[in-house]
DNA sequence: TATCTTGCTGACTAAATAGTCATTAAGAAT
DNA sequence: ATTCTTAATGACTATTTAGTCAGCAAGATA
């Protein structure tokens, strides 16, 4: 770029429609990476191209900024896995490694999974935020591993199991993986291949829903029985 | 107590050696709460019983309370476990069981287990102590189950597996409770039953474990071989 | 080209809070 | 009882930052 071109392109453009977009955009990234309150908006506002008093044009104030951009994060995708689900023709355990896999891929994997950090960062100072985000999020997340589980165990191929706490079990190593990606991970830990790590994880969920009987387990696990809400 | 004796008594009282402890107690549960930077100082003050300024007698800056208080929280219990398990004469299912159960109960449920929830929201603000907590806490802490997974292959009670990420997977249920407790049950969500929780995660990698031969695994998951470093 | 509308700026104000220190008084020493 | 030492105070300062707004200029309109 010559000087003289340099000179005559404007020192800022209208773009009204973009702006809203990308100020959410920076402020989540750095909300992410430094929590609500030690994020600065004059660094919101430049890592977004524009001057703090831009910002103020399209949110009213900070926490408007952040429960905006936590709602917008939240365009529910459950809804999509549902149907697909619904619609699986093939073994639970592969239905079983293809939510993990893709919920990965297309959640955990993407600025969805900071979502996740952040609110659990956050959730003292945002309650009523949180809440809504359990609710929507957690509790329909979840959804997703009870139909899995309950598919197999009415077809046959997974044994009888207690629901109430299982899906979180399943769940937990996929959601550590995504709030490790946004905190040791940063910090020079080795950061784990994630094809490997969750490989292994179905793997070991897959065993232990067709083990038989095994001696020394607990009263709890062998004899509670599971409840099918699901027809296949 | 009378108006007089309301009157006589003293306004404030020296206790030289009880404050920082008083201090960092405090410190930590706001910390926890809210997290480092929306954490005010006379607030820390406030629920200790004292000024700021006596804050300031015994930390120098906000920081270095936020660095003691971790650091603190950090006395390695490790290595008590290292020699109990070492020790321990049962089973492999049964002694990962205990370790889940007494991590829980002398960790997780502790204050110990808030440090978890704050180091990972303020990794991106203080990488250098996420580093120290990651090497020191983290590292070690996996190594526990390392431990006992490759007593259980070296028994002949567990099948042969990869241990790169199995630690992981194991803990990261346990962590995650600990996370929880943290965070959205502070928000109304249905408190978890520990207990329950936690027997059916360990029985469900007792399943896994003891599992032999099934098909649609992946490749990586039945002919990787453990390397047992462990001598039963 | 001249005019108008409005997206954008950045210096400004107000408020909050980390950090200081001269003063006070608890309680030990004499 | 008197004196002395120092733990503790709380009003103070300096700094940071959320939030404002009068003016500027991009670019649409005529």
């Amino acid at each position: 770029m010559s000087a003289l071109a340099k000179i005559m392109e404007p020192r800022w453009e209208r773009r009204k429609d973009a702006r809203p977009g990308e100020l959410a955009t920076a402020a989540l990234e750095l909300f992410i990476e430094r929590g609500f309150s030690a994020t600065r908006l004059d660094d919101v506002a430049k890592r977004a191209g524009v001057s703090k008093g831009t910002l103020y044009l399209y949110f009213d104030s900070k926490e408007a900024l952040f429960k905006s951009v936590i709602e917008d994060g939240i365009v529910s995708r459950i809804e999509d896995y549902e149907i697909f689900m619904r619609a699986y023709q093939g073994t639970s355990a592969e239905l079983l490694r293809d939510l993990v896999f893709s919920w990965w891929s297309q959640i955990g994997a993407t600025k969805l999974g900071g979502i996740a950090k952040l609110m659990m960062s956050e959730a003292g100072n945002f309650p009523a935020l949180a809440k809504f985000y359990h609710d929507e999020v957690i509790t329909r997340g979840m959804g997703l591993f009870v139909y899995v589980i309950e598919r197999g165990v009415a077809s046959g191929e997974f044994r009888s199991v207690p629901m109430e706490y299982l899906p979180r079990i399943c769940a937990a190593p996929v959601v550590m993986l995504m709030l490790w990606r946004h905190s040791f991970d940063l910090c020079g830990a080795k950061q784990i291949d994630a094809d490997v790590y969750l490989a292994m994880h179905t793997d070991m969920l897959i065993r232990a829903f067709k083990s038989g009987d095994i001696a020394g387990l607990t009263a709890t696990e062998t004899t509670a029985a599971a409840s099918p809400s699901v027809k296949i």
